[in-house]
DNA sequence: GGATCCATGTAAGCAGTTACATGATTTA
DNA sequence: TAAATCATGTAACTGCTTACATGGATCC
């Protein structure tokens, strides 16, 4: 259900063709959801069928549909916003595979943390590029928001990291007692 | 795919009926991943036709199935854990709401941030409780790793709250201009 | 002995993933 | 003009959610 919400809001920015949207997932939207291009055609149609989304022949590639969002997909949009109150709940394999590799005493913990170290790493950096260009002071409400969005991006991938390296300590004393 | 790895951890740690299973991913485990009675019930089918695992009738209760880990679902556990590399990707209906939020000038983003803030606050409570009762110094291997499974949801809840208590400041900063 | 809860189960439908396909456009 | 890439699509499958069902145990 979340994918339709992602592609309205993509289409309330920019109206935009689907290999354009893909564009888009893999950049800023795509830094909170990901999907793949089957899916966004698919929902593409969906969501026309709808009437809350319409479309027309690019004028620039005769092979290409741009979309743009309707009233009524404004107005759907605008209500999910309103209405819908479930938390999410998180739900990730790598806790599991920890809390499972604490079972194995052939198996050492550390690789595990220091590629997931790496990976936090690599996305905070990308983080850190956007926000270096983005948002220059004073900042209206839309822009506001915005960068919210991306404080959230950066805060996650420190925590992450600041995570990673308690642990390295954690199995470091364990690993050398005194 | 993910369930099976989760309750075959569960059964590592102790035979259990489904019942069980359920209570336990409400606990412990389910601070990284939930799911429903259904799930389960469906997923230890599966793993008892692959000889994953392995069940008995209940000795006190005669309509709950026990079911134990084999050495064969120990094995598919084991190798999970050490070949499987895939990062987790962030997937967030809440930043996709603020997201499409900035393009409605009628809808405030207060209400969504105070509620999440409140939802993290009492997840915290939550695993702050569990973090005082449990791990008692020195802490053993295994000890240790739960520990940092633990800390990571620790970490999590309170980034989360930061973040939250970040933006009503830069949004109090916009709604009272100097 | 009727109501309620517990443990297990079935079934339909939606969301997401993976594999494969095709015609159009650009590039060497 | 052949090869590579782009934009769109189909299909099969897995995983998750929601709604509903049933027989046994417990409780008053």
């Amino acid at each position: 259900m979340s994918l339709a919400y992602a592609i309205l809001t993509a289409l309330t920015e920019e109206p935009s063709s689907g290999a354009d949207l893909l564009k888009r997932f893999d950049k800023s939207i795509g830094y909170f959801w990901n999907c793949t291009h089957q899916q966004i055609y698919r929902e593409l149609k969906q969501l026309e069928g709808n009437g809350y989304i319409s479309s027309e022949i690019s004028t620039q590639k005769s092979t290409s549909f741009i979309y743009r969002i309707e009233p009524k997909g404004s107005e759907w949009l605008n209500e999910w916003i309103e209405t819908d109150k479930t938390q999410t709940a998180t739900r990730d394999p790598f806790f599991l595979k920890l809390r499972a590799l604490a079972n194995f005493e052939n198996l050492s913990p550390e690789p595990l943390i220091l590629e997931k170290k790496r990976h936090h790493e690599d996305m905070l950096k990308i983080y850190q590029q956007i926000a270096q260009k983005a948002f220059k002071e004073p900042l209206n409400r839309n822009q506001t928001i915005k960068k919210m969005v991306l404080q959230a991006g950066l805060r996650r991938e420190q925590s992450n990291i600041d995570w990673c390296n308690e642990c390295l300590e954690m199995l470091a004393k364990f690993d050398t007692p005194k």
